[in-house]
DNA sequence: ACCCTCACCTGCACGC
DNA sequence: TGCGTGCAGGTGAGGG
């Protein structure tokens, strides 16, 4: 159920154990997972191809492919190497999507979707067990065009996330800020439990509409996004994820981490001793300190 | 154009 | 023990 910090981890993880593999072969064993492609033509797409990238782009996986061009057996095409095919196969965990790295010992878990045979023997697994993970696998000039990739607002830390985009963006909407925060068109990264943090490390109520915040609160919030986003990707460096060891740290349990507001519904503030409250609104829990996150 | 509600799934913790 | 309910870190379709 990861946010942005955690596709991070994971990313980080795939470099580390599959950059320039060989997918030899790919099994889909969920359909909808490759859902408009039919497993058998995405599988038929995945044999051969060669991992050279792995890399994010808000909360997408991006895994790049390169597949030489299956026409070798013509000698008079000795470069046919440049004609290799770039692909990207784009993946979003949703909620409880993971990856995994088998050795040939190694049982097929509970849920595993989808199965990458690699060349070096060890198979990359894909696990779901809400089935709302999805795989798109597109050309390479076209994935940022590709919907869901092509809305999605700036990184928020390159320099395209700035206060001024951000006021902007807030100005436009009657939203409330915690709905706001959740809409990756608009502030990306932040999902239900990093909207909340960021907005009690600001001191700011969930509830306030987004065209109702002061320039001051705006910076603040700006800061708070940046600095809750930072402090779980580089917070949890210590602790790296690794897709090969099936008792080791995922991130899932990351940070045996304690949240600020989420998931405290009821118990002090660490500020200011008050008691945290919860609301759901839309099925999503809300957590904030009614003390320090006044209207 | 915007925003809300619901749907997509499985599994777990809880109360009766 | 079993069953019903609510909830889980994400998004997209469909409708107002």
């Amino acid at each position: 159920m990861p946010e942005l910090p955690e596709v991070e981890h994971v990313v980080r993880a795939l470099r580390r154990s599959v950059l320039d593999r060989v997918i030899v072969a790919a099994e889909i064993h969920l359909p909808k997972l490759v859902s408009p492609s039919s497993a058998s033509a995405f599988s038929r797409k995945l044999k051969g191809s060669r991992i050279v990238a792995i890399n994010r782009r808000g909360k997408y996986i991006l895994i790049e492919l390169e597949k030489p061009n299956a026409r070798t057996n013509d000698p008079s095409t000795a470069s046919s190497l440049k004609l290799a095919a770039e692909q990207v196969l784009i993946v979003h965990l949703r909620m409880t999507g993971k990856f995994m790295v088998l050795t040939p010992d190694d049982e097929l878990p509970r849920h595993a979707h989808a199965v990458f045979y690699l060349d070096d023997e060890r198979r990359l697994v894909f696990r779901d067990q809400r089935q709302f993970g999805i795989m798109r696998l597109v050309a390479k000039a076209r994935v940022g065009g590709t919907k869901g990739i092509s809305e999605l607002a700036p990184e928020p830390f390159g320099s395209d996330f700035s206060v001024d985009y951000l006021k902007e963006t807030l100005s436009r909407s009657k939203r409330t800020l915690k709905t706001l925060l959740l809409d990756q068109t608009r502030v990306l990264g932040l999902g239900n439990i990093y909207a909340s943090e960021a907005l009690f490390r600001a001191q700011i109520n969930p509830f306030v509409i987004a065209s109702d915040l002061s320039s001051k609160r705006i910076e603040r919030l700006h800061q708070a996004i940046r600095d809750v986003l930072r402090a779980a990707v580089s917070g949890n460096s210590s602790r790296r994820l690794n897709l090969e060891d099936p008792n080791g740290f995922s991130y899932g349990e990351a940070f045996g981490k304690v949240w600020q507001v989420y998931d405290r519904e009821g118990k002090k503030c660490f500020k200011c001793g008050t008691r945290i409250k919860r609301i759901t609104h839309g099925g999503r829990s809300t957590y904030w300190c009614p003390r320090c996150q006044r209207r």
